[in-house]
RNA sequence: UGCCUGAUUGUGUAACGGUAGCACGACUGUUUUUGGUGCAGUUUGUCUUGGUUCGAAUCCAGGUCAGGCAACCA
């Protein structure tokens, strides 16, 4: 009965770190830039971050890594906490490294009175030759040798305002020869004038990456720093900083970020489709943000049953796409209402039929017995699917076509008697009658056919509009891919389409969930009203029978 | 040509020297008033060469392949 799931490798760590006594609880921390929106692979950041704390009685803290005011905004920072909490998790507190800039400060004084850190005048290309090659050693300069009290009125004169953009770094002062690259003397400041959201103009020197983030960690006490794998070179200066400066030792852990088939994963090319048009906006329905996938109808649970599933490694890794398809259906099955819509309608006229109209009931969730009923009225003329009707039907063909009996979806059974063509041979009508005796829950036809269709009453039709999207991308793997990732992008990765939608569906709340029968699973837009009623198609439903016809 | 990671079925992920398992996918069958769901089942794998060992996916050595490492980005 005791189901051990096994623990991934920082679990593991953790579960070590505590046995041994050496926390007695565990913090760490979520820490995005706010230079754009959150994505999948955030969240699975987010996911692992604060699932570890939850699970090991620890907290984890959010904070904000904006120590590069050029590419960061407001607009970023509420959207990622918005993310974030619909994600459904919590944080402890909210930082920001801007918060640290006084300490910061007082650290790098820290390690020039050590004489750990030297002010450099050369220029970036400068320093980028003199840094070497993987394989050949850099070469010192004369700034190097600066002596302490010199590179702290320098310094000073940075923060003050003397030098202008570009013209001074403050740097660590560690091994020039190093094989890891980020330990040639890394720089640890530099000058720019930029308006900081938050700060705004009070700092012209802004700290880098690697003064920023290990002290940050250290200020606030996490005990475990978890980040992707292309900063494990970075850890050894991670190391360094907190051992020169003598802080709280937190420590750094890589994992795998998360690649999925069909889509990119950086914040540089999503920004790119952004704003050359290629989607409407960060939200935009196709793109893998959390807003995005949350504005296509894609639920808290399932993303977290995805992440959940993906697992947490060390190797690089692509997840079909179809993993995250199964976790939203898995969820939205059990949650979603059911409505009968119809896209592509052909008229169904009901020959035998003359009350005008009934009002039937149909279950809202057959997986939910709790979930109920509604009215669906029903009458002499129905829109079905085109698709639903052929002249000439095959041998496997479950639906209607001359002579052939369906079940209409918690309404009746009825037969196909004939059907109208227009000059250009298109079915411009189907004709069928009725069986009295099969209505859906009191059958006594004895009747039993294969094919269920789903319906919708003309007269009491309402018009909607359904966003049906497609994958962005028309490769697999985008990582492997020649060219500019923007020569793959699908153009048909939109399709709206108009339908006619059973009435019932006017009145439900903006945030229901629903599923449109033997369609798929769609959400209403931010944009639908209800005179303009828009409905984004999250997933279709798994199709045998699109796999059959293929054969 | 340096340093750092990593390599288990189509894709992920377990197995911590002792039966290579799980999930998704694919494929069968079955149930079904959604060709959905459910249920039952099938399917393919330890990068390579040596070594240690009664026994190796696991430990050791060499090789191969993949990814990362040089930004006044994070």
């Amino acid at each position: 009965m005791s189901e051990e799931k096994s623990l991934n490798f920082i679990e593991e760590i953790i579960s070590q770190d505590l046995a041994a006594g050496k926390y007695k609880s565990i913090l760490t921390r979520f820490p995005p830039e706010p230079n754009g929106y959150l994505h999948i692979g955030h969240a699975k950041s987010i996911c692992l971050n604060f699932g570890l704390a939850k699970s090991f009685g620890g907290s984890t803290n959010l904070r904000f890594d904006d120590t590069n005011p050029a590419k960061e905004d407001i607009e970023y920072v509420d959207s990622i906490k918005e993310d974030v909490k619909w994600l459904g998790f919590e944080w402890v507190k909210e930082c920001y490294a801007s918060d640290y800039f006084d300490q910061l400060y007082s650290f790098a004084v820290q390690l020039i009175e050590k004489g750990l850190a030297y002010v450099d005048d050369s220029s970036a290309e400068e320093i980028a030759q003199q840094k070497g090659t993987p394989t050949v050693p850099g070469t010192g300069n004369a700034f190097r040798n600066r002596s302490i009290p010199e590179n702290l009125e320098l310094f000073a004169g940075m923060k003050a305002g003397k030098y202008a953009d570009g013209e001074k770094v403050l740097r660590a002062k560690i091994d020039l020869a190093s094989p890891n690259m980020h330990m040639r003397d890394p720089l640890l400041y530099r000058i720019k004038r930029a308006h900081h959201h938050r700060t705004g103009d009070a700092w012209c020197i802004y700290p880098m990456y690697d003064f920023a983030h290990g002290q940050s960690d250290s200020i606030e006490n996490i005990t475990h720093s978890v980040c992707t794998l292309e900063f494990i070179p970075h850890r050894a200066l991670y190391d360094w900083g907190i051992e020169q400066l003598g802080i709280y030792p937190s420590h750094q852990y890589e994992f795998a970020r998360l690649n999925m088939t069909y889509t990119v994963m950086s914040k540089r090319k999503l920004l790119q489709l952004v704003e050359e048009g290629h989607v409407e906006s960060w939200d935009d329905p196709r793109m893998p943000t959390i807003s995005g996938m949350r504005r296509r109808g894609y639920t808290p649970e399932s993303i977290r049953d995805f992440c959940d599933r993906i697992g947490i490694a060390k190797r690089e890794n692509i997840i079909d796409f179809s993993l995250l398809e199964f976790c939203v259906r898995e969820h939205l099955n059990k949650v979603a209402q059911r409505r009968m819509v119809v896209t592509n309608p052909i008229k169904l006229v009901i020959t035998n039929f003359d009350k005008g109209e009934e009002i039937l009931h149909s279950e809202n969730n057959p997986e939910d017995p709790n979930a109920g009923t509604r009215d669906v009225p029903f009458s002499n003329e129905l829109w079905i699917e085109r698709e639903d009707f052929m002249e000439e039907p095959t041998k496997k063909y479950f639906r209607l076509g001359p002579g052939l009996s369906v079940r209409l979806k918690s309404a009746y059974i009825v037969t196909c008697e004939s059907f109208e063509k227009d000059e250009a041979g298109n079915i411009t009508k189907v004709f069928a009658s009725y069986n009295p005796d099969s209505k859906s829950g009191q059958d006594t036809s004895g009747i039993h056919v294969k094919g269920t269709l789903h319906w919708v009453s003309a007269k009491h039709a309402v018009p909607v509009t359904l966003n049906e999207y497609d994958r962005l991308f028309s490769v697999e793997d985008l990582s492997s891919a020649d060219g500019d990732f923007k020569d793959y992008i699908n153009p048909n990765s939109l399709k709206a389409v108009k339908a006619f939608a059973e009435p019932a569906l006017v009145n439900d709340t903006l945030d229901a969930r629903f599923q449109f029968l033997r369609k798929g699973y769609f959400y209403q837009d931010k944009n639908s009203t209800k005179d303009n009623l828009i409905f984004n198609r999250t997933v279709g439903l798994k199709d045998a029978w699109a796999k059959e016809q293929k054969k």
